[in-house]
DNA sequence: TTGTAGGCGTTATCAG
DNA sequence: CTGATAACGCCTACAA
């Protein structure tokens, strides 16, 4: 007997109260099927060895753990925190647990999470956008893992996919914004490489300025990474260069809050200098000052419908078939006309 | 035969490679224990097959899963994500895989997340603070699941803690504001039950007060729940009431945020008519206008530091002694001498 | 260098 | 209602 002694197990607690491992196995999984005076006798053994199933030697048995992991590109803000709140109440609802990595917007990161989930039984994984290796499929395809995008919407990506349209947001908020007059505009974009939701909102902008009279040409973008800072100096870099933009549109909230700082320190006015929106419509943009202009998305019905969407796949063995969400365009006060 | 085919085993590759699954096994884990010829059919073999191995099998006969979990109480703001990256990156050197998983700051939901994640095979956990109930330290301890606890450091509490100390930071920061001659100071704060940083940190303000002349039973405090909304109502109450205050302490910069939002709402200018200060030093901080005066918290150091005490824990079961980091005092626009 | 065989903790199928 | 016992997929002495 060593002063480290393993876990009890089943067959310590069937030894204690004196009846067979399936019996204990039964009293956890359908107590109606043993006898109250035994079942008793059991939990109460369960009780004074503190045991725990072992979650591997289950899942060895029955093939399933109740799991459910999602990868996300980064934690480091609320872009999809409050979504996967949601993801993991209804979850939760369904009696599955929400496992969370992040791939810190690395292809090779995010592939490793996947195989280290599935290696570890996820049930079925929760991944943002579509935009990856097909050989990641084809991986995800054999392993019979259910998988869902969120946060993008395209009924022809490979794998089924709950959010909403980046394009045509993006589209309808640079059309609502170039209607007040600009011409000389700019954007501030994530990196768009395997990442649909910049590239969709690129495109978007680009559709409206062709749409409104503009050369989608015209339309200069920066891409830099997901920070403040970085939106902060691609933005003065913007402002100080050959034919300064009078609307500079960020590819989300973060990077259009990282421009207004960056407004601050050349001292330009916003809107009246220049005016910037963002998308998403964290928390952020209504803390900064003016508010931000920006596409409101609906986090927390994303979540919800992801989760529902991802049980059913996995229970039902369907095939998920995706769902478009609205978004909608929040005027604030971050723009305005060009002067003069 | 069914459309529905098994993953396929170490066994299905053995027969492939027309060696036994104990080649195969040593091919994964031991590769210069099997002869190079050998080794390239089985290594064609897993490919054609595309095989990977069953984790769960793996842990049951090795009882290492090479996971940590950690459990935040929530992914919503950016508090833990800066540390929690740091953490998982340092992690990733180790060799181990980080799970995440959200409370919600409840104690209920975080006790059960820890059995989910220790039933998983974690190897280790980590923890935001120190403070709950005893019985799920036992569980743990009866388990033999190392943890740590972060963000908080005590080195009396009943898990190594790794993290500054929120009380003499909070003392520290009062201090300093209240020598601008403040008389009259409110504390927005997060709910301090089972939270030992929130009533630290409002202990740390109690004690500044008395220190200053002033007695710690005119700190008056009011709890809120975790977020900017919150603490914008808070805020408004308070300015609205009896004997309003020239000094706002806010237990984090997201409750200060939301206090600053309560203030523009008022009319109120700050720093001019009130005084608001944070704690934690996140992005948001410096983001607002005018800047938060906060208390700076090392993030990235204190989740790479606890990653390495993790793995030692785990590797060398260590029992784990804890480190106390330095926090300081960040002073910005958003303190003044009170008005008169 | 390679193969054999026992064990890891559960569940599930059969008898009793 | 309860008890044997065979999987589940992998690792690792131990043998060869």
């Amino acid at each position: 007997m060593s002063d480290h002694p393993a876990p009890p197990t089943l067959d310590d607690v069937a030894r204690a109260a004196g009846v067979s491992t399936a019996t204990v196995s039964r009293c956890l999984n359908d107590p109606k099927m043993v006898s109250a005076p035994t079942r008793e006798r059991v939990d109460s053994a369960i009780k004074t060895l503190g045991y725990t199933p072992n979650f591997a030697a289950r899942f060895m048995a029955v093939q399933r753990t109740f799991t459910v992991g999602a990868i996300i590109p980064t934690m480091e803000n609320a872009i999809f925190a409050r979504g996967l709140q949601a993801f993991q109440e209804e979850l939760h609802h369904h009696g599955y647990t929400l496992l969370v990595s992040s791939s810190a917007y690395q292809a090779e990161a995010e592939e490793e999470q996947v195989r280290a989930l599935v290696a570890r039984g996820a049930d079925g994984l929760l991944l943002i956008g579509y935009d990856r290796d097909q050989a990641l499929y084809d991986y995800l395809q054999r392993q019979r893992v259910p998988v869902l995008a969120a946060w993008s919407f395209d009924p022809d990506a490979a794998i089924p996919s709950i959010g909403f349209d980046n394009r045509s947001a993006m589209r309808a908020l640079t059309t609502q914004v170039l209607g007040m007059g600009h011409t000389r505009v700019a954007m501030i974009s994530a990196h768009s490489a395997e990442n649909d939701r910049a590239r969709m909102r690129i495109e978007g902008a680009r559709i409206a300025m062709e749409q409104n009279g503009l050369s989608a040409d015209d339309l200069y973008v920066v891409e830099v990474s997901y920070d403040i800072n970085e939106g902060a100096e691609a933005f003065k870099t913007l402002m100080t260069g050959p034919n300064r933009p009078s609307l500079v549109l960020c590819g989300n909230d973060v990077l259009a809050v990282g421009a207004m700082r960056g407004a601050a320190e050349l001292g330009l006015s916003v809107p009246d200098d220049v005016s910037i929106t963002g998308f998403d419509d964290i928390e952020l943009a209504q803390v900064v000052t003016p508010a931000l202009t920006t596409v409101h998305v609906p986090h927390r019905q994303m979540g919800r419908l992801a989760a529902q969407q991802l049980v059913d796949m996995i229970e039902n063995k369907t095939d998920g078939v995706g769902k478009e969400l609205e978004s909608h365009v929040v005027m604030r006060g971050s723009v305005a006309e060009p002067r003069s």
